[in-house]
Order: C-alpha cells, then structure tokens, then sequence
DNA sequence: ATGAAAGCGCTAACAC
DNA sequence: GTGTTAGCGCTTTCAT
C-alpha cells in the first residue's frame, strides 16, 4: 500500500459517474428513488473504483447502529459454538456483530467498554461474570441481553437453558440404568455452576437418594475433570455428572489410567453436547443446548429492545435435550 | 431502557461543565491545552454524566483509525491462544482490535469484508486460506499480516513459524530415540499443512529414511487425528509426527482402544503447543510456536505499515521450540 | 487556556 | 429522478 493514498469516498463514486453523491447514496443503500440506468451506472463505477461504504460515517448520520457487540470468552468452546448461531442469527435480521473477547488477561469490564464506545445498539453477554448490579447499570444505557446465565433484575433479558431440568435428565437417565451412587462435580466458579448443582440435589432428593448426595468442586476446563477424577477415586461412585462438556473430556481421558473403565466401572454425562463430544472416541452422553433455539432468541429480543419493545417475557428459559451416547450405562452387578 | 434517550455526547458534557466542547475533547483524549482545574472538573462531569467516547466519530474526524481488524476462526483452540496474545500486544501499542470470526457457515470473505467496512487501518489474518492474488488484492487497499501461513507475494507482510524446521526437530527427537519408521498426518487442505509435510519429508531423507517415508491424509481436528490413527493400523509405524495437537489429541485417545499404546508401542508428535496439550493426562510431546513474539511482531509489522513505513525483511519466521513430554519414548525392543 | 468554526463520509429532508 | 442542504459527534485549525 502506498502511503498518503485516500480511500475512495462517495463522492469520488459521484464525481466518476457524474451525479450527486445523494444518489450514490441511494443506490449504495438500494433504496428506492434512482432510475435504473443510473443504478446500473453508478454500481459499476463503484465496483471499478473499489468503493467500500464508510459503516461508521454511514451509522454516525443514521442514528442507528445495526451493530450488536457481543462479549465471549476466548477459553470457552461452547461459546464457539454460541457464537456460530448468533452469526447466523444476527445475519438474518440484518445486523452484524462487534465481538469482544475476555482472555486470560482482558476481563469482562475492559471487554464491554470496547463494545460502549463502538455504539453498539445492544449487548448480548455470553455467561457473564461481573455482579448483577453492573448488567443492571448497563441496561440503563442500552437493551442488554445475557445468555447462559439468569439475571434477577427487571431490566436485563436472559436466555438460558434450563440448567435444572437438564441435570434432572442426566440424573433421571442414569437412575433408570439402576444407578444410585452417582456424584456431581461442578463448575466451580462458573456462573451456571450453582444451577446446575442445584438441578442435580434436587433430583437425587427426588428419588430418594439423598445418602448419595456427592458434589466435587471442579471447573469448566479438562484440567478440573482430571483432578475431580483423582478425588473421586477414593471411593468411586457408579456414575458421575460433570459441569460441561470439557471437564467431562478430561475424566473419561483420565478414568482408564486410574483403573476405571467407562462405561464399565463408571457412568459420565457432560453437559452442552459441545460439537467434540460427538466424535466416536469420546462419544459423550450429554444434556444438549439448543443453540439455533437460544441464538436466534437472543437476537431477537435484542432487535425488538432496539426498537422499544416493551418488557414482558424477560426471561426465557428452553429445555435442554439428553443426548445418549457411549459413556452411560448398566452399573455392574 | 427507556426508548428515545440519547446518548450523552461531547456537547452534554461540555454545556454541564460551562466549558467549549473542544476544551472537552483535549480533556477527554489527554492532550495538552487545558488547565488542571479544567481538567478535573471535566473529567468529573463526564464520570458523572456516564459519557462515553464515540470512537466512530472520534476516527471519522480523525481520519486515522488505531484499529486492527483481526479474522479468526471459531474452530481452531490455537488461534484463540493467538488472540489472546494480539490482544495484549495491541493494547500496548495503543490499538484496538475489531475482531471477525469466521465459522462453518460465514466465510473468510464475508469476514474480512465487514472489517473493511469498519475502516480498520490494517488486516490481521491468522491462517487465511484465500489464494495469494487476492491477499495481495486486500494489500492493494491496506496493510495486510498473513499469520500462521508463508504468502509470497511482496506486499503481504508474514510472520510465522518455520514450520519446515519444526517438523524437523520433531523427527531429530524421534530419531534421537532410536526410530526409524516415522509416519506423518498431514493438515488435509489447512494451508500449513504443505510445509510441515515438506519438513518432515526433508528430515527424513536427511536422516536416509527414504524408504519409511509415509504421509497419511490428517486435518485440523480431532477427528482427523481418529480416522488417520485407523488407517495407520495396518502397519503401524513406531512413532508419528501430527499436523496439530487436536488431531494429535484425536490420536491420542483412540491409539489405546485399538491395542496400541503410547508411547509404548507408538509415540506421538504434536504441533502448536495448545493449552491443553499440556495437561497431565495427555502430556503431548509437541512443537511450540512462539505466540508472544509471533502476535507481538504481527501487532508491531502492522502499526509500522500504518506509519507508512518502506518495506523490509516483509517476511519474519519465527523458530519453533520443541517441548518433550510424555508421549515420545524409545521404540520396542 | 479557551472558544468558534470547519469538516470527516455519510444519510435524510426537502426542493426542483 | 435528481440535486441541495444540513448535521450525526467528534477533532482540528485558528483566533482570542
């Protein structure tokens, strides 16, 4: 690239093709209100001139932004998968997505800022961390929608997943295999974790099995499945729910080389059906998100908050789905 | 939020402040010009008042952008290790990144083109698989970093790894141990994948293993690593070198199912150093890429382009590291 | 140290 | 169907 060069405007598309730039404008938007013979004209003189349209120019004059930020975390590969659907999504209702990412040394503050000054229309939060006081702050300034996580607050919109059903599957599942002892490990810090522990005591109560009531703390990466793994190993239970799909990963790698094998000695359900655990090696029985359901819900809401929908429905919750596959079954005996 | 609030903008502040709004700007962008009381005093209204920089208008005016657009793709565990080291670099050099994903279903070309329409001043691409004509087409209009790929193109900047060299310590290594019959699972169609299979070819002749040259058709995930570990079974060799951790973890947690283990009857090779390779349980013998230095020039190349700067050493290659852990050992007997 | 005015590239209102 | 004008929120001269 050569120094000093400007980038073509749309002025130079309507000095090129000798009409107002307030035509050019209007072609380039494909709005109505040009003859087509200059359409025509004016598009190829564009295309010649390698025009590209100025989206921050362009969204300063309009007003409105068409623009949606969303925060992910660059540790997580649900939110991978997440973000794939809100593409999608996003792409339909004709917006496009400002993504932030939360590293290992950005947080979710700095991420969000980023996403404030780059007037975003709404923000769609993947699990987020940070307090409710702070999302609640946050929607005071622009329509908020948080996924993967519940919010108690009148102002921001949540889409999630039943966390409580879907450990009542997982544990309905391995009951009905016979299983009693069946431990639980859990998020650990994660913001779904309470939920999720919380699905799993309830349904354990609920078959009466309040004696094997185990809850290991874990985490949402393989290494704290591997760890749960050794601390389960004192006295293994027949079978184990895990936080998510990762962790879950990291037990059923880890199990064999402890002497225990899956789904012989041990049980394991994951949670997310993160798109790994459908690979004939891990072949992970796993409570299943519906990610088309949860992203286009999302952007939805987030488009109607934009234009001033009113708050009714604020919280959406949708049923997880149990996925069976390999690591489930029969305990021995 | 309620519907029809404006955001507070230079001109709100500057009124609640009694001040000119260009004695708010100099204040909000710390540039020299204004007295301490001023300062504090605005600063203090604008904290007050929530205002928020308008970065597009902010460019806009400005003309020079200090955003870095970045395309990444949503499936590669690497290159999220990568962008968290982008971020950091950017952060210190005072630029933003725009990041733009690309996922199953939006294309690295629709990727890169709403970074242009978000004006960035220069173009990240970690692994970009489009054709060198058209890199070259983008660098026409922009500075533009390839990542994780050799472009030979004079108007491309590069930074990567020498991947020739990498494979090549990965079969020293295994030689070292005493093999001979060495396979490799190429990247399928990952445009890294022809280098690192040239390297390996080089280091085997190098070493007169002419005769135990043998590549088998891999990819970038986890199931590539699966289905090339069956096809090795025929006849299998005593150690394999793999395209990249994923497949290589694929590798790793079929190879004991189908009666061989690691690294007792075979020994495993990986590439990319990616956070989980490192995890005890899979203890992947791999080679590392160098990411701080590798993001940390790639963020340095690009604000040097920005400045105009001439063109020299367009190419910088990083030299890998091998990192022994626990899956390479002496062959049988 | 501070303010007035111009204008970045674009869209929207209105005139013709 | 087309051109003219104004101005989005900000930075940047240039006065004072």
């Amino acid at each position: 690239m050569r120094a000093g060069e400007r980038r073509t405007t749309l002025a130079d598309v309507a000095a090129e093709a000798g009409v107002s730039v307030a035509l050019v404008s209007i072609v380039m938007r494909d709005a109505p209100g040009a003859s087509a013979a200059t359409r025509q004209r004016v598009l190829e003189v564009a295309r010649r001139l390698d025009y590209q349209p100025d989206s921050r120019a362009r969204l300063l004059r309009s007003g409105e932004s068409r623009l949606i930020g969303v925060v992910f975390g660059v540790q997580h590969p649900f939110q991978h998968d997440v973000l794939t659907g809100l593409y999608d999504a996003a792409d339909k209702q004709g917006y496009e997505l400002a993504l932030s990412a939360v590293t290992p040394r950005r947080d979710e503050r700095t991420a969000i800022g980023s996403l404030l000054q780059d007037r975003c229309a709404a923000l769609i939060l993947l699990g987020p961390q940070i307090p409710v006081a702070e999302l609640a702050a946050l929607s005071d300034r622009m329509p908020v929608v948080a996924m993967m996580r519940g919010v108690r607050h009148r102002a921001v919109d949540v889409v999630r997943t039943d966390d409580v059903r879907g450990l009542r599957l997982a544990v309905d599942h391995l009951v009905t295999l016979g299983h009693t002892r069946i431990a639980h490990v859990d998020g650990g810090r994660m913001i779904a974790s309470a939920e999720r522990r919380q699905g799993y005591q309830e349904a354990m109560r609920r078959h009466g099995l309040d004696e094997h009531l185990r809850v290991v703390v874990g985490g949402s990466g393989e290494e704290d499945g591997v760890r749960a793994a050794r601390e389960l190993l004192d006295d293994p239970p027949t079978a184990v729910t895990v936080f998510n799909d990762l962790s879950a990963a990291g037990m059923l790698d880890v199990l064999p080389r402890l002497g225990l094998s899956v789904p012989g000695d041990i049980s394991v359900v994951g949670y997310d059906d993160t798109s790994f655990s459908r690979l004939a090696h891990i072949d992970l029985t796993t409570v299943a998100q519906d990610i088309d359901t949860m992203t286009t819900l999302a952007v939805a809401r987030a488009v109607e908050r934009i234009a001033g929908a009113g708050i009714t429905n604020r919280e959406v919750v949708i049923p997880p789905r149990l996925v069976i596959r390999g690591t489930t079954a029969a305990p021995r005996g």
